[in-house]
DNA sequence: GAGGCCGTCCATCGATGGTTGGAGGTTTGG
DNA sequence: CCAAACCTCCAACCATCGATGGACGGCCTC
């Protein structure tokens, strides 16, 4: 069965969740960890250097997001294996790391035994995503697409600007953003602002840590 | 240095998180894990049988929280110290931890030396909160309380609910719910609702989870 | 080139939200 | 017992928001 060890290359940015994982990995039949990164950028230095079979990976992610590491890698390796393991379970976040390319997505709650049984499914050519996560991704689904400017507007939004506020922001008319505001309210299915908000911080369409401070 | 060992009891949730930790501290001399614990109810209940002197706990617990488990334990041994190692970071969460009595806050991005010398620290009878941390409980403690009222009011309206029906939900008049909200505006440090829902959510007085349905 | 989607703009209107400044009742603690 | 803090209610005002129904140019795709 296991005649060759399958390469793992783990991305956390936890210290102690990584040092955990890297543990638990390593006494596993036929599994061996090769790398580990701490952060985006450096999940894809550490990539071109192992070339592992599979990289387990967080989706948030100092510098460089969990998706953007697939998709960065991908372009170069179009045929390297991704498992996304992480604690938020946005349908936003699921959707975008499917949709990069992951084929699998993992919470962290599961035990260590069905971590294992993804790595080695996955190495084996299939995919793997939990009942729970699939009817996420299946509401996530019909949902429609926000535009751009929709999407700038929900941003604000979520900042706790007012209409005129974000008009001066987007340097477009009071009208125009009560325009967006309407169709996105529509397609997020809510009824107002302040539904608008916290969907988006809960779908993780707007992740919470942007709303620290930084302007555009 | 190191005569008597020093027994921990590790309470998490996320399985290969916990099993993780486990295996960093079982390495670490003169540190011995006596018991684990994935929910609040079991974790009380391997405190009463294992008698640790370190409850090193996650906040976001299954059944009871992180904050609830410290109280009720100390409730009956007072004298028991607590650590809390978390992924959050809001202000509440942080000042209802150190409120119950937790002598230490970490982050989880902290290395596992940090973790061991902590542990060592306040088993030494200290206490330990890092720079970063104390930071933010700083800010919130100069923030005012806010009475029972104005969080019901607060919660309603993180759920997205208008004046009207926050008033018909609690069963006072509209009026008074525009009282409670003008005093918590105040309160909170901002200047609308949609503001209020967001500075909620991230400060963790209003837990994320709570928003998916339950009614009172 | 016709139909779609998008982004921009507009006006109007009713509904909702937030401000101000009261006022009375309760409970709690010194 | 009194003060302080809380909860409740009110009225009336203005600002903001959201709904509605258009309108126009640009761009892409078929």
């Amino acid at each position: 069965m296991t005649q060759e060890t399958i390469k793992v290359l783990v991305v956390e940015d936890h210290h102690v969740v990584r040092q955990g994982l890297v543990a638990l990995l390593n006494v596993a039949d036929g599994i061996e960890v090769v790398g580990e990164a701490a952060d985006g950028v450096e999940a894809i230095a550490q990539f071109r250097k192992h070339q592992p079979n599979i990289t387990l990976t967080d989706l948030r992610l100092p510098r460089l997001s969990g998706v953007e590491v697939i998709q960065r890698i991908r372009m170069e390796t179009p045929q390297a294996r991704f498992i996304v393991l992480t604690t938020y379970d946005g349908d936003e976040d699921i959707y975008r790391a499917l949709q990069a390319g992951a084929r699998a997505y993992l919470l962290k709650g599961m035990t260590s035994e069905e971590l294992i049984a993804t790595i080695r499914a996955v190495h084996a050519g299939k995919s793997h995503i939990p009942p729970a996560i699939a009817q996420k991704l299946a509401e996530r689904m019909g949902a429609e697409e926000l535009t751009p400017r929709e999407f700038d507007v929900l941003e604000q939004i979520v900042r706790g600007k007012s209409n005129k506020e974000i008009a001066t922001e987007l340097d477009i008319s009071e009208a125009t953003v009560k325009t967006h505001i309407n169709s996105l309210l529509g397609k997020l299915g809510v009824t107002d602002r302040t539904q608008a908000a916290t969907a988006a911080i809960q779908r993780g369409i707007v992740p919470l840590e942007s709303l620290r401070k930084p302007g555009p």
